[in-house]
DNA sequence: CTCCTTTAGATATCTAGACGAGTGGGTGAG
DNA sequence: CTCACCCACTCGTCTAGATATCTAAAGGAG
């Protein structure tokens, strides 16, 4: 009797304006924020609500599918509701593409990685020319046909980035820029050995819910938003010389700018 | 029989593995996302929708509620299901704190929004000595209490942003930082005038969805997520002046950021 | 010891229906 | 003509099941 599964939760009123599956929804929340259930750990079962709250099983489930629409939470099949790990988080600084790190050799995103203690890999490496959307050959100042390096980016096994680089033809065409791999310092370094000596970077930012392909790209459970960053990079004769779109997990992220107060 | 509401959408096999609420969940997006259906527009009612596909009433409202979790539709009671429209953006700059915008004096908020032809509005101001939680104090560099300074920004009656600023109590007890309103310029002016010459600011983003409170201050539609940005300024001296604690309703804001390259 | 089957318990999906409540148009009384 | 009321249509909530599928553990066959 001692610590029943659902002795961590109160009753409901029928009787209130509060939908009952809302009330329901709101005591697990509450729970799990006050960390009665901490990370992890399984939900009462819904049989075991069904009977706790004494209401049927669609009203304990439609509680849940808040709660995952909320991201709190996650269902597996044949075992339990769990509340979901928080995951470690990868801080992006603004200096990341700052020269003085370009010319370690390694890409930035497996130096840090490494630096973590995190096991990075990269993933669904595609490289190809094709013709772009009318807003990213605007960006770039260039015709359609541009050549576009897709790839993804996983931390211990998980999918937290999913990137595309466009680079005019003319500068990257039969450079090690085409090739699957761009050599050390990545592609920014062959684009300053190339004469395109960078001078600054755009990035813009948006946050929204995730296509049902970036669901599946990334694995994102549900109630996680992706962060979708637009970079586009200057050299010093104002040309843009590259456009990287890029979507991130917003759950694996926290992005880092410095800004001057002049 | 030309334009039955349901004329835009398929059928489903329901000897598929995916789930028959899925389907019609998928097909409905698509119809959506091809402008089948446009911004606004009714969708056909779940009665229609039972009557087009030969499935419960259950299964089209899971399907529905599918839809509102991605932000793509909400629905009314007693009137229908309507595809929703996507709001104007407004652009934060990277340079909106720079020096020479405080010195025309009305905040940057006002001034862009002027600008951009929309409606402003400040809202439930409340200026108060308080206890602060541990993160914030230890980004102040400072004692546990502070000054919070919280306010609500409206675009055209629209809520899309809700700010706290926190200032140390040394800087800030008894200035006009502390009145309700601070003056031309914003706080920031203040600062300056104070003595502390601001040097530069860092901001960190991150992306996820609201809570429940938040969802009811921005007053968010369901799947859109919020951008969570927390700024710190920092004087000339390397002190920590100021920190804020902004939240975005993300569908409303794009960030962007200039980056040097070297 | 390994592999397969069984079984209990869990979630996933779907059906059929009931009642509640908001919206808006039509209609009849005045 | 105006307005109160009714009614059809809409989504919101809840019930009470049925069937399917997945997981994990136990037990048996080889």
């Amino acid at each position: 009797m001692a610590s029943l599964p659902t002795g961590r939760l109160g009753e409901v009123d029928p009787t209130s304006d509060r939908a009952v599956f809302r009330q329901i929804a709101d005591q697990l929340r509450e729970a799990i924020e006050r960390g009665r259930f901490s990370e992890g750990e399984k939900l009462p079962s819904e049989a075991e609500l069904v009977e706790h709250y004494g209401v049927s099983r669609m009203t304990v489930r439609n509680s849940f599918s808040i709660l995952q629409g909320e991201g709190l939470v996650h269902a597996e099949h044949g075992k339990g509701v769990f509340v979901r790990p928080r995951p470690p988080v990868r801080r992006l600084a603004s200096d990341r593409f700052a020269r003085r790190h370009r010319e370690q050799g390694k890409s930035a995103f497996l130096v840090e990685a490494d630096a973590a203690g995190s096991h990075p890999q990269v993933d669904g490496l595609e490289v190809k020319e094709e013709k772009t959307s009318q807003d990213i050959s605007t960006r770039l100042g260039s015709a359609r046909k541009v050549l576009a390096r897709r790839r993804r980016y996983l931390l211990d096994g998980r999918p937290v980035e999913f990137a595309t680089s466009y680079l005019p033809l003319d500068i990257a065409r039969g450079t090690q820029i085409a090739e699957p791999n761009p050599g050390p310092g990545g592609i920014y370094a062959r684009l300053e050995e190339l004469g395109h000596r960078l001078d600054h970077f755009d990035e813009e930012i948006r946050a929204r819910m995730p296509s049902p392909a970036e669901v599946k790209t990334l694995r994102l459970a549900p109630g996680v938003p992706v962060i979708h960053l637009i970079r586009t990079a200057y050299d010093t004769e104002g040309r843009a010389v590259e456009v990287c779109d890029t979507v991130m997990a917003a759950d694996a992220y926290v992005l880092s700018y410095q800004l001057p107060a002049n």
